[in-house]
DNA sequence: TATTTATTTGAACGTTCATTTAATTTAAGC
DNA sequence: GCTTAAATTAAATGAACGTTCAAATAAATA
């Protein structure tokens, strides 16, 4: 567990307004809130195990957030969506050729990971899920933000004949938040699985863009 | 709802064994509970809707199939052991050559959800999560019959020079899951997103083997 | 036909959940 | 220093959870 447990161990905080330091509170439950999230899933989530992560009782979290509903909205309103509108301006930046958008795109993704570890597994987690919590958000707000405005783009490209003729604009924007999103969020697991503590960050984003650059190469047959 | 209803709606069905009709309950708790973890997620369903989509009550689940725990293992055991030794067999018959093997998983994915529609979602979802459901399933027996002998395969590719210079072998087979269980994880999604009726799965099947073949093609000054 | 066995429910148990309320403690403003 | 406001907990609520068990009903066997 890498969060710190509550600070000293003596006896078990009584009621009452504390003792002046610890003051943002609001924002470790936030923090504590997510952590729970992304290792057990919104809906298996309790606030119990949130309050316990951050040290206090249930009764707290309803004085900063009143429901378990809102809370979950308050989450999404501050530490989802500011990144998503970042993540716009860079891919706005990036004009309108295809290897620079998409490179755009999967270093937007890297540089979002190394700042907020939780993301990708939430995202793939809470999306993916038919009744997943982030699902609706993503097709209503983020997918007009970032997803149309890649296939809008790649579809320009396309007609111009910067883009290969056998690729579908709108499946490659799937294909490219599959080829970038799952990897950083099943890092834990290839990790482990092929003894991978080689392998950083930087040589997973060359080997990314590589592949999307040429795709297997050598020779073949086929 | 795909599962249909419990045949008749009149009175609600006494204790007492059964007429005779309607065999194979243990199947349909099953199908049943697949439903429910695919839409919800396998942490956040509960005995109860599980009963409720089957038409029985709670303690028929258990009657079945002992705890909640059991019918875990046993949806493991007897529905996703199985498929996994067919895709492995489908790899060993593939060759060594990256292109054909790359092809072989891409089509055995896709050949795997075909028969069972709620497989990448659940997959996705239970394996990437901290504490998913089946992401000890994976590391230590899924994986080394598939990702593993993927890896081992592609790095004696690497070698002989038939796969491209700059692609870590462990890391495509990593990109290979993200570019084939992600985009039919998230069909629903993107459908809805690009109003993609008329893509259908052959169609990404291709865009796909494409991307692989040759990344973004086109021409590009970076 | 009589008896045993398999399958199913209803009802109950103790646990955990989200939420509310009252009491308690400290900080802030006068 | 007194009063008010803010932050926190303990305790209580009712609903939902997993599980167990006796009773009920039909099938299977003798």
């Amino acid at each position: 567990m890498a969060t710190p447990k509550p600070r000293k161990r003596r006896e078990p905080r009584r009621p009452g307004r504390p003792r002046a330091d610890e003051a943002n509170q609001r924002e470790r439950l936030l923090d504590a809130a997510i952590a729970c999230f992304a290792s057990d899933g919104v809906a298996a989530t309790s606030q119990r195990s949130i309050a316990v992560k951050a040290g206090v009782t249930p009764a707290l979290l309803n004085y900063y957030f009143g429901s378990k509903d809102k809370l979950l909205a308050a989450f999404i309103a501050e530490r989802i969506t500011p990144v998503v509108a970042e993540l716009r301006e860079s891919l706005l930046a990036a004009g309108t050729e295809p290897h620079a958008l998409v490179g755009a795109f999967v270093r937007g993704i890297h540089g979002v990971v190394e700042r907020y570890p939780w993301w990708p597994a939430l995202w793939v987690r809470e999306v993916l899920a038919e009744r997943g919590a982030l699902r609706d958000l993503l097709v209503q707000q983020i997918s007009p933000q970032v997803a149309q405005l890649l296939a809008k783009t790649l579809t320009g490209a396309k007609q111009r004949g910067t883009l290969a003729a056998d690729l579908d604009p709108r499946l490659l924007v799937v294909s490219l938040i599959g080829l970038t999103l799952f990897p950083l969020a099943a890092e834990p697991i290839w990790r482990r699985m092929f003894n991978a503590d080689d392998v950083d960050r930087a040589a997973l984003l060359r080997h990314t863009l590589a592949l999307l650059d040429q795709g297997l190469g050598g020779s073949h047959a086929n």
